[in-house]
DNA sequence: CTGAACTCGGATGATTGTTGTCCGAGTTCT
DNA sequence: AGAACTCGGACAACAATCATCCGAGTTCAG
């Protein structure tokens, strides 16, 4: 299983933009994470297609969060980045073959798709109960406090 | 987020050897399915390295369960075929950048990979929760008892 | 009102992983 | 001893991801 290597960008542009008072232009988030700024440009869209972050134009412009990053969880920004589509997707096997199932058995998903979709809801009740405000405060605790006060400064203007 | 392929036929063919009594070839158990028999083989070698089936050569040989399907889990079984990476990869961010953490602050994961991972851990339980077994009983309850039993009487040498 | 600079947005190519296939080594039964 | 059947690993084709560039739109300053 392989998930989509931007999640991990946009989830820390997610918390970094918790924590700006104003727009952030997308070289800035790439100057401050180290990553390359086309790229994370293309990432960016797809939060803002899903409705998680605003963008602005012009001159100041930049990205910003739409709601309080406590009503934003890490379910959202994953399945506006990696996609919505399952992880496992089941082909029918069941009605191929010289055993195969008639259609009209296979009304309701098999056995097998019933487990791997029910681990798969597992997987999104968890990301769904942690908030981009949970993350922020947890790395406030690993940092003995500093990490976000010195993230608000660097937002703030300061060029390094 | 995307799940091999394979996975899926990897948890065919172990349900369909829980209910064998002798070895199944592998050009079997591709026939059976409706899927490409030289592919089958390559998912079903990832079976026999990790030790949930063992293969038996010369005339009358195929594969075979190495132990109950009671005993067999369907998180053993994608492993086995995707692989044990996690699908959250952190590639530790946070020490890059203008605001880069010391590597003396990062012994421990961040949060972001925190959370990822517990969640990937739910989603590990519910699939360690379920066995072959399970999934053998809860056919029989979709078709009423009767896929179980013509399964077996394919298997003991049927020729259609 | 005009101009210019800065921003995002979608369209375009390279690279890695997965999918699918083939032939050779080994083993078993005749 | 022979022959047929089995698995096992090595070899291409496809797709999706990763990465990049240039154009459209907007905002602020003059």
């Amino acid at each position: 299983m392989k998930l989509s290597g931007g999640v991990e960008w946009g989830l820390h542009c997610c918390l970094s933009l918790s924590q700006a008072r104003a727009p952030v232009p997308a070289a800035r988030l790439a100057e401050l994470h180290g990553v390359s700024p086309t790229y994370l440009a293309k990432h960016l869209q797809a939060l803002a297609r899903a409705g998680l972050v605003r963008s602005t134009q012009g001159k100041d412009g930049g990205y910003a969060l739409t709601r309080d990053a406590a009503e934003i969880s890490l379910l959202d920004v994953v399945r506006a980045i990696d996609g919505e589509a399952p992880a496992f997707r089941c082909t029918e096997i069941r009605q191929r073959g010289p055993l195969a199932a008639p259609p009209s058995a296979c009304v309701r998903p098999c056995a097998i798709a019933r487990a791997m979709l029910a681990a798969e809801d597992a997987w999104r009740t968890a990301l769904a109960d942690v908030s981009i405000a949970d993350l922020a405060q947890d790395v406030q605790g690993d940092t003995a406090g500093a990490a976000m006060p010195r993230l608000r400064a660097w937002l703030g203007g300061a060029t390094a």
